[in-house]
DNA sequence: TTGACTTTGACTTTCTTTGACCTTTCAGCT
DNA sequence: AGCTGAAAGGTCAAAGAAAGTCAAAGTCAA
């Protein structure tokens, strides 16, 4: 069935995306040489909020559909993070980490913003560098855990 | 999008120029070769009073755009803090100054968290106790630097 | 056969891009 | 001072580019 196909291929860039992902509907349906509204259907059908999924969009040219995937619990996914995170990280990892936590909408860009400038490299300036990515994690990981509810 | 693209140019601007900023739409529009009504298009679109900017306007000769991003009693009273936070800060003054930040409203109750999870006295253990107080008030001065704007 | 789910396409709404035409300002000239 | 033309920016409507909506028609299992 189309629609089952379409959840399918969504399903599958979302995971590749990490979660989060926006797509052109005209597009996605050319390629998938159906009429675009099936793609509206498949979101609507399928990509429910009662399922975890967020849906935006935006009309007009160059518009989108923008799918985020709440994963697991808010909780467990910040745990997640939390093990993941370390003992150590570098200024890169934690950017990264930023990005993938605010996609997620677990963070707002104003928090990341402040989550940035918390574990910058000027910021931690004072610090030994022997001692700087274990600051930083240090202190990422407290604040991934002040967030858990 | 040339929208998005004129939008986060001017975001830029703004920001490298501390929040104001004038420029000429001519210019602009035959920098990005585009028309200059599309200058005023993403203006009047993007850059509105309710997400707090103000916008002014010469014609004629030497004319100009004027683009201010209004924040600026919130921006000298984050100032305010920013100095006096100095160059040292131990864990309950900066408390003190969270509390005050939280009750101006200034930053959320959850900012305020992740704020303090950054300074705290765990998340920082592994600091040598002779810089701590610097770290943490380094720490402490760029997140007040990345929420001014 | 009925009812739930799919598929399609016509029509609507929203946002962007462009260009023609309007208004204001300034500098230079009487 | 008053006029004039060039140099800005302002406005608006039309065309274009997406996405949304909805009802009619199709499909399929119970």
């Amino acid at each position: 069935m189309l629609t089952d196909t379409i959840a399918r291929l969504i399903e599958e860039m979302l995971n590749e995306a990490g979660g989060s992902l926006e797509l052109q509907r005209n597009d996605m349906a050319a390629r998938l040489g159906c009429v675009p509204s099936q793609i509206s259907y498949v979101i609507t059908s399928r990509f429910t909020p009662e399922k975890g999924y967020i849906i935006e969009s935006r009309r007009g040219g160059g518009g989108c559909i923008r799918i985020v995937k709440k994963q697991m619990q808010r909780n467990e996914y910040l745990m997640h993070f939390f093990y993941a995170i370390g003992n150590e990280i570098d200024e890169r990892s934690a950017e990264a980490y930023l990005s993938n936590l605010e996609n997620n909408e677990l963070i707002t860009p104003r928090e990341r913003h402040i989550m940035a400038a918390a574990t910058s490299p000027s910021a931690l300036a004072p610090v030994p560098a022997e001692i700087k990515n274990h600051v930083r994690a240090q202190i990422f990981r407290h604040i991934i855990l002040s967030i858990m509810s």
